[in-house]
DNA sequence: CTTGACCTTCCAGTGACTGGAAGGACTATC
DNA sequence: GATAGTCCTTCCAGTCACTGGAAGGTCAAG
């Protein structure tokens, strides 16, 4: 399978798998001509890698949780220390981006946006008080 | 004021603040010695831009909002007009982070995180499923 | 006159790709 | 066999918003 196809069947772009390879998280074989030929087991792993990033996972917990995955021998409780410590970072963003949103749903909602220059948006960007 | 007081006064590293300025968001006066020489309009933009880059905006819609401020014919439409487009930008950021929050608890809760092998994180990431 | 804390510029690295150029390989058609 | 078009390859550069560090100039205190 080249790797257009491979791209396909992973969800992730050629772009992506050869960036991928490049750090290392997968070593595709090649064939005579020099063309990346993937197999199931290199399917696998693009679908794995696609769904761990797409839970957020940074590249690196994806190469610990890829490793954990090949590894039989593995504990379940390293898994889940990954995965809990992520979750807490999601909790981190959630929190922050709440806060920015609470904010500024104020300002934009003490903001006449009309054809005048008063705005509050701007007097609290300009003198820090949370508008009012 | 040199950029070391201007960082205390604004809250933002040195750093930041020469970036800012290679990138064109102000121009501080320069003394006889070469040091950047912070006035009192100069650190009003600085927290102007603090404020702003800590409501989430990007550089680029700093760079608009720090025009307007400027603009003493601005619309306050063209502001609120950024900082709506931000919002829904920071609704859909929440959204996203929400689903991954959801799915990740449920892998988190379902996984036993002891020393076996078993783990229903890593089987999610490999098959798909949400778990169960 | 030296020490130490500041300041300057410039270059490189971060994370996770993404775009594009230059060139080789394969397939189909004429 | 030539040609066109689509794939593949590598390599380099750019993204965003900084951040770290090296090499060197400046200034105040002792």
């Amino acid at each position: 399978m080249n790797i257009g196809d491979a791209a396909k069947a992973s969800g992730l772009p050629s772009k992506t798998i050869r960036y991928y390879e490049d750090i290392g998280l997968l070593v595709p074989p090649r064939t005579a001509n020099g063309y990346r030929d993937f197999g199931p087991r290199e399917i696998n792993i693009l679908t794995f890698l696609a769904r761990a990033r797409a839970l957020g996972f940074t590249i690196e917990e994806c190469r610990a949780l890829l490793a954990l995955w090949q590894d039989t021998d593995r504990s379940s409780a390293d898994v889940r220390r990954i995965a809990q410590t992520h979750l807490e970072e999601i909790d981190r963003k959630i929190a922050d981006l709440r806060d920015m949103r609470a904010t500024l749903a104020h300002l934009v909602h003490c903001c006449a946006g009309d054809d005048r220059p008063d705005c509050p948006i701007l007097d609290s960007l300009a003198r820090g008080d949370p508008a009012g």
